[in-house]
DNA sequence: GCAAATTTGTTCGTATGTATT
DNA sequence: CAATACATACGAACAAATTTG
């Protein structure tokens, strides 16, 4: 007895699942076919499905049952892109994903003046409470909302000729370039840095996430910097862990061909 | 009562947490108190600190008390790395870690001979049941477990001459360095593909991760091509989401300085 | 080192609400 | 509307872990 039985019962169901006795999409036994099989009361039951729940096996629907959750084909992200002026990194992935034969919508762009919070200006190298233009916009792919992606500029920039990010419409040919363009400033290199994390309330909301937080979130951010080694944009995009990977290539590396592991 | 009162409860302990008044360490009233406080029966307050650990807010340890979690300076990995045979993966990470005032160690190396699995044949470019080496080691950062890696080459690189990789020891001043003395391979680029899914036991284990699976791991798996396309070998490395993050450099990026964003 | 007090963990029973078919 | 299945909520008892005296 040195494990509580609802771990046991978890586990029982756990090894049903993954030897295929209950497949991806089935339903499981219902609460009560469950207190008799396994003998215990009906929380007991609940508890050991509140364990599969939380790690992401099963899903239970109020009025229906619980089933076992069926792997989404993940949508894939190259981190390691083209880097040049002349590139939009949304067309970069618009590109791949029209490739795998899936269809990306954006939503408007919102703009925003604000001050910086204490972390951007941080990571932008400007005083705390410096004026910032954030354009914000929400991706979808197959209509399924994808990632939400905030980038943030020092507003020199504006000072500086690019006026054109103010509007609240996509920048053609892109934002990167359009910098090259109104001011000069041309995109040598960035940093990403990639971590983990739970969703915030709005993001729950826009993913359609569960209540409980048990799906994280990627969140990565960009740092752009220019010929002169200024850091001159941070972009931050939110991608739900449940149906994204990311790519990196280093080097020669010869072209994906097919869903490759 | 659009919203249970569980969820209820949680919000407000979410709203006194984040606002400061029960800091990072900090104990939470106890049940006994919640229950008086929010007029609600124990399960029910339970309930609500459930909702909060899930989403790693607070930690709950049995006779003592439920604490706000408090965040952990994460472990910063570089993958963007130096690519040549004259480096070694390892001792770049090692000086990255001791950089950061940090100390590293790793266990020994496992060897096993075994037949390819499916995915690691078809990521391998092998027929399923080829004959692999695996390679698997375990590291830790100031004694905390901090990554589980194997490695798998294709039995051909033994008949090649690189006999050493039979090895149980580490092989100096690293593999890929090894594989170009021996037989001539040289790594030209890989393919990094990062996910985040939930452990399986021994990942929980050995991470000393909660048994109810609500901290994800990230899994990152390297493929190394060699000057002729080969692909010579299939990295996997498993880290606990709640203690990592990853740093992506492309173009020309200076270098980082104090702990920036 | 032990015993008591405190606090969370497990398990049962029961009742009622809500979502879906 | 009825039946089914999960969701919420209460009460109760005992177990296990930890701290304190």
């Amino acid at each position: 007895m040195a494990e509580p039985m609802y771990r046991q019962i978890a586990e029982i169901l756990r090894g049903r699942i993954e030897s295929g006795e209950i497949p991806p999409g089935a339903q499981l036994p219902t609460e009560i076919e469950l207190m008799d099989q396994y003998n215990a009361s009906r929380n007991t039951v609940r508890d050991a499905i509140k364990l599969l729940t939380t790690r992401g096996l099963v899903e239970a629907r109020a009025g229906q049952g619980t089933f076992v959750v069926e792997k989404i084909n993940p949508f894939v992200t190259t981190l390691t892109g083209e880097l040049g002026a002349n590139v939009n990194e949304s067309q970069v992935y618009v590109a791949e994903i029209l490739k795998g034969g899936r269809t990306p919508t954006v939503s408007e762009v919102r703009v925003e003046i604000q001050q910086a919070s204490e972390v951007v200006a941080d990571v932008l190298r400007l005083e705390p409470g410096a004026q910032l233009v954030s354009r914000h916009q929400q991706r979808f792919i197959d209509g399924i909302p994808w990632s939400m992606q905030t980038t943030f500029y020092p507003m020199s920039l504006i000072e500086r000729g690019a006026t054109k990010l103010l509007q609240a419409t996509n920048i053609h040919p892109g934002t990167v370039a359009y910098l090259g363009e109104a001011c000069g400033i041309k995109q040598v290199g960035y940093r990403d840095s990639i971590a983990v994390r739970t969703p915030d309330e709005n993001e729950m909301r826009f993913f359609k996430l569960p209540a409980d937080g048990r799906v994280p979130v990627f969140e990565i951010f960009r740092v752009g910097y220019s010929q002169d080694g200024e850091r001159f944009r941070l972009t931050t995009t939110v991608y739900p862990a449940d149906r994204n990977r990311f790519l990196i290539k280093v080097g020669e590396v010869p072209p994906r061909d097919v869903a490759a592991e």
